[in-house]
Parts: C-alpha cells; structure tokens; sequence
DNA sequence: AAGTCGGGGTG
DNA sequence: CACCCAGACTT
C-alpha cells in the first residue's frame, strides 16, 4: 500500500482530537497555525479557545488595539507573532477589503506566514496539494530516509521538500499534513521514539540501520547568554492607601517588544544597590536632588529563555507622594488594577504574584 | 547563513 | 541539564 494510504489509515484510528480540527474556515486555521508555531499543542490549546472567542473573524481583529492581541497572548512568547497577526489583519481589511487569501502563493505575502504556514492554511482549508514542513516532518522524513542532509540550511530544506512533495495526498493534503506532524508528536517523537509500535519500522532507514538518535541533523546551538536587568518598583500610597507604581513599554527591537514593565536599569554584571544608585540612568531619574535608599535584599528571579539567561533582580523603593509628578514625565503611572489589564511577560507576572 | 524572538515539556 | 516544539523575520 502506498505511503500515504497507510499514514492516513493511521490517522484515522489513532490522530489526536484537536478543537481546530471542526472546522475548516482559513480564519480559523490561520489563527490556529500562528499560535501553533513553535508552540506545543497542548500549551497553545487556550489561548486558541480565549482568542477565537475574542476575535471569531478578520474584521474584529483588526479592529482591535494592539495592546489587547498582546494582553491575550500574554505568557505565549514569541509576541512578534502576535503583532504580525494584528498588522495582517489590518492589510487583510485595507488591502484586500477583508477577503482572505485563497492559496499557498497570496497567504505567503501575509505578514508573519512562511513557507510552513502557507503550505498548512492552503491544504488544510482549500486542499492545496502542498506539503507542509514542520519540526515533525524534517524529524520523519529524515529518520524514513535515514536523509544526511542538515534541517536548517538552505540546501537541506529543499531536499526535504522535494521528498516531502513526492509523498504528499494530492486528494487529502490537509489530512496528510496533520498526520505527518501528528504521527511525528506521537509516534516519531525527538526523545524515545516509539519505533517498536511503528507501523513503518520495516522500511524505516534509520531504524533498520540502528542509527534513529542520529536523525535529523542540524546545526549545533549556541549558549544563551546572560544578561542582568534591574527592576525598581517605585510606588507610594494614594488617598485610598492603595499602592501606586510605574510603568513603561519596551520600544527596543528586543524581547517583550511592546510589553510591559517596571522601570529598568539593565547592567553588564550584578552591582551592589549602592553601585546601581550611582549610575548615569538612576541619576536622571533623580536628577532634582532627592535620591533613595535602594533595599539591600531585592527579590531575584532567574528566568531561562532559549537564547537567554534573565537574572532579574526587582527592588522596591517606596517614594514621596510628591516625586511622582516628576516620574510621570518618563513612565506611566498605574496600579494594579489597571496595570492587569496591560500586556506583560512571564518575568513581570512571576514579580507581581510575589507582592500580591 | 547566522542571529533573534519565549515559554514550557521531556528524558 | 540539553533539546525541542504545527517557524518567521532581520541582519
């Protein structure tokens, strides 16, 4: 029986029960397969239920500020997806007047969908015969093919595609593109694989020749680095007795771009809080004379990102009521209550479920 | 081609 | 601890 008869037939009796596998609305999958990448299935799951219900069509979307996409995505990482998927709603509505692109070649001129995306969105919703290559299909195609080629440079990529085209359903692409990455999560796993149940160990190269650890090449990575970001929670007390703090955005092309947090000093080393008071930043920001005492115990977090190692440290300053008519002019001045409802990373979450 | 963008699961 | 996940964009 030929390759994808048999994959399909595994599919069907073992495929996973997926929520955005009712329905075959581009919306829908387009949604779906942004929050997906990179992004195990289980950990998008939510977040694809709160987004749809708060954004069910093209229209809504952009309609929406950008502040609450980012407030929904808040805690999924990788935000630039999140403000990629916001600006093409907007080009989708002025552009193309809120119709949707309707195969592989317009959905790849969409901000934030590449040749994975594209392939995923034109199978599954308008069965495009084309095959879309994740991390579970290089993982497959390579240990089938025992395939000595590196997944992640150019000349790789495109011996895999061409395999991948090759085997491909002409009459069920979407299927046979969600069982491959379904087969690949289940079955071909990256850590001990379930090849004994395979029903593919008979023609498996890698398998038949022992060598499935081996499979798929790739580049090796570099150590993430270290960086140390100082927090200050500056805040006083309103009328109420209720705390009040500052804020700000982060504008820089870096991590939590457009997120929100506390005022930042970020240094090369860890510095003792009266050397941190000396700096150049803290000056400015005191530069009418009345300085602080900054807590000699701060609350530290380490925070491991994949190309990144956080050691955030977030001291708490408590200023004079009448300091704050100076600060606003650099941050924004909230309290918790209102700060809730603004977009944050994991980091300022954990910092905010301390002192609550 | 190499670097960068998060957070969490897995063995 | 290292590796990887329904990748894409920038340099």
């Amino acid at each position: 029986m030929h390759f994808s008869a048999r994959l399909l037939q595994w599919f069907a009796q073992n495929g996973r029960t997926l929520p955005w596998r009712q329905t075959k609305d581009p919306y829908i999958v387009w949604i779906t397969e942004i929050i997906l990448q990179q992004t195990r299935v289980y950990q998008g799951m939510e977040y694809f239920f709160r987004f749809t219900e708060a954004f069910p069509d093209v229209a809504s979307l952009a309609a929406a500020p950008l502040e609450k996409v980012l407030r929904l995505w808040q805690g999924l990482g990788y935000y630039s997806r999140a403000r990629n998927l916001h600006q093409a709603a907007r080009d989708i509505m002025e552009q193309r007047n809120g119709k949707l692109p309707e195969n592989y070649q317009e959905w790849l001129e969409v901000k934030g969908v590449g040749p994975y995306t594209a392939a995923a969105i034109s199978s599954i919703a308008y069965k495009e015969p084309v095959a879309a290559l994740d991390g579970n299909v290089y993982r497959v195609l390579a240990r089938l093919f025992a395939i000595d080629e590196k997944t992640d440079s150019s000349r790789g990529k495109k011996v895999f595609e061409e395999v991948a085209a090759e085997l491909v359903d002409p009459i069920d692409p979407g299927g046979f593109n969600q069982a491959m990455m379904d087969f690949g999560a289940t079955v071909c796993k990256p850590a001990a694989p379930l090849c004994k149940q395979c029903i593919f160990n008979r023609e498996c190269l890698a398998f038949l020749q022992q060598q499935v650890g081996k499979y798929p090449l790739k580049k090796a990575r570099k150590t993430a680095r270290t960086r140390h970001f100082n927090y200050f929670y500056f805040f006083f007390e309103n009328q109420d007795g209720r705390p009040m703090f500052f804020v700000q955005q982060r504008k820089k092309n870096d991590i939590w771009k457009n997120l929100f947090e506390l005022p930042l000093i970020e240094t090369e080393d860890e510095l003792k809080p009266e050397v941190l008071s000396d700096l150049p930043e803290w000056k400015n920001w005191f530069a009418d004379g009345c300085d602080y005492v900054l807590d000699g115990s701060p609350l530290f977090f380490r925070h491991q990102l994949t190309h990144q190692q956080i050691h955030a440290r977030f001291f708490k300053v408590k200023l004079e009521p009448d300091k704050a008519v100076t600060f606003t002019s650099y941050f924004l001045l909230v309290d918790h209550h209102k700060f809730e409802k603004m977009p944050k990373s994991r980091l300022t979450l954990l910092f905010l479920k301390k002192i609550l």
